[in-house]
DNA sequence: ACCTGAACACCGTTCAAGT
DNA sequence: ACCTGAACACCGTTCAAGT
């Protein structure tokens, strides 16, 4: 079934009936894109270098996907629909921290999705279960449906801004040495007497267990 | 003082004892790059485009600048270095709230702000005044200091994924009919019975309360 | 030291034409 | 219906030269 009602797509139930038969499909330029950014990062994955990688014209890939936003939507509904949804606890509070640290943790493994996600949103059919869970979660837990609603946004907000804070951050580590460090080498101990104390301590205090810490909080206040 | 030492310009303390003299600072291109995203928006920002705005060469701007991202940070510190910081009250989890959401409707105000957030730090000297409360607080209020840091981290990671998110969802609206109201036009009641049941009514839930709610409730479970 | 001109190595996308 | 070829309207940045 097609993502997108409107887009013509040789994956739709019935083969279409007329004109010559699609040389490739939606699926095989997702898979490309997979094997373009496993390859040379997201950065690369261009249409032209898509197109290169399925040895067509740029334009022919055009036919399958409406746009290269399109293609970035399609791109991350794939990897969602690949997730594996565990067994949740019966608990309510402890429902909503599985499920997002589940969440989490899945979109944390690959780099490149932060990317995608800092412009679009996560809607396939697979990646509601999200939000289906927390909120259900929630109205059981005792909230309002509206209450239900503004805290799995929270809770998004929160899980969304760690990925895409810390995916910058180890990014721009990889890229060499950074001006944060240089800034954090020379705080002025008068205006900033905390920062320049903790200085450059700030980058042992490990960053992965931030995560956790911080959805326990968030979601005790939430549900209290 | 230049914010950054390795770079030349014409507005560190000592004017530049020989060559021939600067026909533009650093100053004049900020200025000029805020009035390109007044006129344009953030998108419009470009080399090529701030040189025309200058009426010079693009080529002239890489004198005063590193890189565009080098732009684009000095384009932000500039902007917090604007932000009028309140006085604070005297109980730690009150300062809290107060800091982080004066940040946040700081960086709320100008749309562009989330996008240039969103691949950079936010170190300007004055920017730092956030960090500094947040830790100085969490302090007082009886944390270590790393789980001031942590407290810290979380507050920010969740401040900047509500701007990042919001910000994109409003872009989006604006852009016109949405991937997204037709994917919550068709849900399945079978598969996503919650999100079925509120369906439509999701966008009527005011997005404006959330944040503080959100952040009472995080700072609420930080300090537990 | 400061700036220009021309060029390099790219982008996403439209449009008209081929099969 | 599916795909190609050529072109449009852009990017950021390097490099050699002018003043």
């Amino acid at each position: 079934m097609g993502k997108m009602g409107t887009m013509p797509t040789s994956q739709s139930g019935q083969p279409a009936r007329t004109g010559r038969p699609a040389r490739m499909s939606r699926a095989d330029i997702v898979a490309a894109a997979h094997r373009v950014i496993a390859a040379d990062g997201v950065e690369k994955l261009t249409m032209r270098r898509l197109a290169a990688e399925l040895a067509c014209t740029p334009m022919a890939l055009y036919h399958h996907v409406r746009d290269k936003q399109d293609l970035l939507r399609l791109l991350l509904d794939d990897y969602a629909d690949a997730i594996a949804w565990p067994a949740l606890p019966d608990d309510p509070r402890q429902r909503i921290l599985v499920a997002a640290t589940v969440m989490h943790d899945a979109l944390s493994v690959h780099p490149w999705i932060v990317d995608v996600l800092a412009d679009g949103d996560l809607l396939g059919r697979s990646a509601l279960w999200f939000p289906e869970t927390i909120i259900d979660a929630a109205i059981t837990a005792g909230l309002s449906v509206p209450d239900a609603v503004a805290a799995y946004r929270a809770i998004w907000h929160y899980t969304a801004g760690e990925l895409i804070v810390t995916g910058r951050a180890v990014r721009r580590a990889a890229e060499g040495p950074t001006y944060r460090a240089e800034v954090f080498a020379n705080l002025d101990a008068e205006q900033v007497p905390r920062l320049a104390e903790i200085g450059s301590r700030w980058t042992e205090f490990d960053t992965e267990t931030t995560y956790a810490a911080g959805l326990k909080a968030l979601v005790t206040g939430l549900l209290a």
